[in-house]
RNA sequence: GGCGCAUUCGUCUAGUGGCCUAGGACAUCGCCCUCUCAAGGCGAAGAUCACGGGUUCGAAUCCCGUAUGCGCUACCA
């Protein structure tokens, strides 16, 4: 009796997928993993009037970035075919014929003019705008006039006028719509397309999914589509709508609330496994206390039963931890693999390509915990690479001390460098401590400004290692440049 | 307007009648570590469980009402 679960992710190629329709084509993807079962893209390509161009190829870079690799679908293939709605035209045609001549569908005639009047009529006078069936009992007289007029009808379902219909949301539990309430919805348009409520219950039946999983927005319509598949004497196949995502200020996800579509963050430096486990959490937990998922985590452990039914706000601050986390898990070479091609991009042209791997190799352990996004990589390690850099008087001689401190410490500094036997951590940490006593200094003042003087930076990694990755020339050149600077001159 | 769904710390959530004077995580704050920044450790603060009524010996958990939010109400999906 249970047959092998099959799922479906069909988004519309309107524009480039955002976190809220990713979110769901990952349940999906998990569900199908989880079962053991397949998980089948289809595109829903239905109107013709909104289709973005390129938001196809947006679909796939999505999902590939993510990991979610579909068994069905366009470019893979699948027996269920084709899986773009603009090429199973005829399907959604015959089966509103079927249901034509079935008397479950009716052609109508009024125009898109009359329609809008309608409703703003009706909505003047306070009343629920509804269509209000003027051509569902038309003679056939009636309708072999609408035709000499050249009307181009399209094809509207008939909602029975009376009962109820209700189903088993697996997240939302029963619920229930009185058929008055319904309208009698256009299933074909004009120009030959279906909407969106036929093409997907066809689909769905002809590809054999048994779990339509979407976002709850659906949730108000899944009536029609019950009423559909009873129509058509279809089975319909177990729904579970997903809780929305929305923005801090509670407004469903848009623009405004900054980078919406996943390939944002692809390319703000997030790394695709915190934003599987980041989005994965936004509807769904296992118990009280586990947050780290790996992608066989989730597989083994997912479930519908345990989506939640509250929308859930994006936010970042947990995203940016999470991927933190992540980059934090990374081994050296797989961080250097992720950040190689980042700096290839950004670093200073004088810096020469491609990028030195074994320096790249002795400077990552010092900034690898450092890092929440892989952009920021450049900033971070750029110092490492370029020849000089430049220098900030304040900064130089820091908060406690004066500049004759500071110009007395580098100097110092510079004399005992440059006899310095080995130039490693080790022995410059055992050079330097005691250096700070001699001159008087606190270890924080003396380091502060030699951090200064040799990276640039007053925020930079531990001083030691630092210098001894940029080597003893750099480090005199630089501190050489920061004398000069603060004695004035040039 | 009608219908549907929802409502636990700022945020994501645990919780399905007694284990809850409500647990975890992020964010926030403090302390420790410390050459800066991180990371890490420890700790604090933060939710009268939207509100009002019931039911019950006992309710965040069940019922009713109210409020608020969101969704749907298209020849959009």
């Amino acid at each position: 009796m249970s047959q092998p679960v099959r799922v479906r992710f069909a988004p519309s190629p309107t524009g480039i997928p955002h976190i809220g329709n990713m979110r769901t084509a990952l349940f999906n993807w998990l569900y199908a993993r989880h079962t053991g079962g397949k998980f089948i893209l289809r595109i829903e390509d239905t109107d013709q009037t909104r289709k973005v161009e390129g938001a196809e190829e947006k679909i796939y870079e999505s999902l590939e970035w993510l990991g979610l690799e579909w068994d069905e679908g366009l470019d893979v293939g699948g027996e269920y075919g084709p899986y773009l709605q603009s090429e199973r035209l005829e399907l959604y045609k015959s089966a509103a014929e079927h249901l034509i001549t079935q008397g479950h569908a009716y052609y109508c005639y009024c125009s898109p003019e009359r329609l809008t009047q309608m409703r703003a009529e009706q909505s003047k006078r306070k009343e629920p705008p509804h269509y209000d069936r003027t051509c569902r009992e038309l003679t056939p007289e009636q309708q072999a006039k609408k035709v000499a007029e050249g009307i181009t009808p399209v094809v509207r379902f008939k909602i029975p006028l009376d009962g109820k219909t209700s189903f088993n949301d697996i997240v939302y539990g029963q619920v229930e719509f009185e058929n008055v309430l319904l309208d009698d919805l256009v299933i074909l348009k004009s120009d030959g397309f279906p909407t969106y409520h036929l093409a997907n219950v066809v689909d769905d039946h002809m590809m054999q999914i048994t779990h339509v999983i979407r976002a709850d927005e659906w949730l108000s319509s899944t009536p029609k589509h019950m009423l559909l598949y009873d129509a058509l004497k279809y089975n319909a196949p177990q729904y579970a709508h997903m809780p929305m995502t929305f923005g801090k200020d509670k407004a469903k996800l848009s623009k405004r609330h900054g980078a919406t579509a996943l390939l944002d963050y692809k390319s703000m430096g997030y790394l695709p496994e915190a934003m599987m486990n980041f989005l994965v959490l936004m509807g769904w937990s296992l118990d009280d206390k586990t947050e780290i998922f790996s992608k066989d985590d989730l597989i083994r452990h997912f479930s519908l039963e345990r989506v939640s039914r509250t929308g859930a706000i994006f936010d970042m601050d947990k995203l940016n931890w999470f991927n933190g986390y992540y980059i934090r898990q990374l081994t050296v070479d797989g961080l250097i693999e992720r950040i190689t091609p980042i700096l290839g991009k950004e670093l200073p042209d004088e810096v020469k390509r491609p990028i030195d791997e074994d320096q790249l190799r002795r400077i990552v352990p010092l900034i690898h915990e450092r890092l929440k996004l892989l952009n920021e990589i450049t900033d971070l390690v750029s110092f490492f690479f370029v020849e000089d850099v430049q220098h900030n008087a304040d900064e130089l001689v820091g908060k406690k001390m004066t500049g004759e401190l500071a110009v007395n410490a580098l100097q110092s500094s510079s004399d005992k460098l440059s006899s310095l036997v080995e130039f490693d951590a080790d022995s410059l940490e055992n050079l330097l401590r005691p250096l700070a006593d001699e001159l008087g200094l606190k270890t924080g003042q003396l380091f502060g400004t030699l951090r200064v003087a040799t990276t640039g930076k007053s925020v930079a990694p531990p001083l030691f290692q630092t210098m001894e990755v940029l080597g003893r020339d750099k480090c005199l050149k630089r501190i050489g440049s920061a004398l000069d600077m603060l004695k004035g001159v040039g």
